[in-house]
DNA sequence: CGCAACATTGAAGCTTCTCAATTAAGGTGG
DNA sequence: CCACCTTAATTGAGAAGCTTCAATGTTGCG
């Protein structure tokens, strides 16, 4: 019990939550979501802890020992790869979640996005709660699904279509996510650079700049500032999307 | 009870199996990997079939009544984009388990790659089973982290380097999951069609043949024929394939 | 045997990437 | 508060790689 979960098969609850995964789900802010008597444990768990921009949370290959619920700004998931590239996995908000999948190591490096706020719990403490509060590991399995239904998106988005289409498909996906959460859908904000999100999009980032400027010429987008872009024709830029 | 269950949080067992996810994980074969006891309740419930080369087992959009388990051959899963390309989601052979998001519909359509066998189970049967046999959903959520795993491997081989860098990857991919449920991993078996692999890693066809050209003439594999590989530089390959 | 689907190969064109220079934004210290 | 410096973003030109179109070759099945 005071040691780190192993994966075996002999642990003491049928299902371990410590053992859960990543999670970007919407509206499932555990947080939040809860009702007021789970929220309370919780929340007696749980420890917030800031971070400002480009701040690492963990590093892939850490042992995962901690799971991370984002209450404010945005983190970064992402690998490196030998050849010095850089895959981004995920941008994560408000009311996502942070775990890790059954590997005892995260499997990548997370960091803040321009500041961040998270709730922090351990492994142990989390599975505890969940011992007590079955609705816990409901709601993890809902965002284990999530985030699988996310990925698949993500691979969707990089395999199809050129580079514009996928950052269509990438604006169109941030205003969503925004509204989600409760937040504002058009004009949507980038908190991350246009670097990484070349990154997550499998481009160059003079692509992405290039591309921007010719959504915007085509009448779909209008970048307000650098971080501010106001969708003006969502049906076309949907349609132009053309994802799925 | 005999109602396909809803996502509605009122549910009579505090996890559904019948709410699993698409798994392509391995060794995790729920009729081969479960203790003789499990698996004489289980095979009471399944169903075997039979699909031959193109069969479909369910449309995207179906309701998603059935879960499979594939014993033999390979399955295929993918979606159809509004523009008309495809993107394949993933390839399942024998040991990996395809059921579903917590969608009432499949997300993906499932087609047998030059035949198939499989075992079927409905929800409600696999939620009564797992009422009994808490190891299966504690199997079904590492089949659920795993299938996370490989969505996030896939995504980085779309994202990342030159369609032979892709191309060795798939490679390496296919020889790994061989080898994991006890197969050879050295020639390559390819049940797929070139065009599934362009699809799988967002090139044209031609490219894909192109580069198993490109890497014979570079001594890294041998095309055998249409359908085996010989990696003739295991380690040069994965040098060469670079990702991760 | 012959057809149909699959695969290879070639050439042209286009998108994206790379390299490079310039401009804009953000943060720090005077 | 402004000047400066650093980082981020834009824009241009050339090169590389991939896709498309087209023709040919191969495999496998009825």
């Amino acid at each position: 019990m005071a040691k780190p979960a192993r994966t075996s098969p002999s642990a003491t609850f049928s299902f371990d939550v410590s053992r859960c995964l990543i999670c970007s789900a919407k509206n499932l802010n555990m947080c939040g979501a809860l009702e007021q008597d789970e929220l309370a444990k919780l929340s007696g768990l749980a420890r917030c802890e800031s971070f400002s921009s480009g701040d690492v949370l963990f590093h892939e290959g850490d042992p995962a020992t901690t799971v991370y619920n984002i209450t404010d700004g945005a983190v970064r998931l992402s690998t490196m790869l030998k050849n010095g590239r850089r895959q981004v996995i995920g941008f994560l908000f408000s009311g996502d979640f942070i775990g890790f999948s059954d590997r005892d190591a995260y499997p990548w490096t997370a960091e803040a996005v321009r500041g961040a706020k998270v709730c922090r719990f351990t492994r142990p403490d989390l599975a505890k709660a969940a011992k007590e509060l079955p609705k816990i590991e409901h709601r993890l399995l809902e965002m284990a699904s999530a985030d699988l239904s996310a990925a698949q998106d993500h691979i969707t988005m990089l395999g199809q279509g050129s580079a514009a289409e996928k950052l269509s498909a990438f604006l169109l996906m941030l205003s969503r996510k925004a509204a989600d959460r409760g937040g504002t859908a058009n004009p949507v904000h980038l908190p991350m650079t246009r670097e990484d999100i070349a990154d997550y999009l499998g481009l160059a980032f003079e692509t992405v700049s290039r591309c921007f400027a010719r959504l915007e010429g085509a009448g779909l987008i209008s970048v307000e500032s650098l971080r501010i872009i106001r969708i003006t024709n969502f049906d076309a830029l949907a349609e132009f999307s053309d994802s799925e």
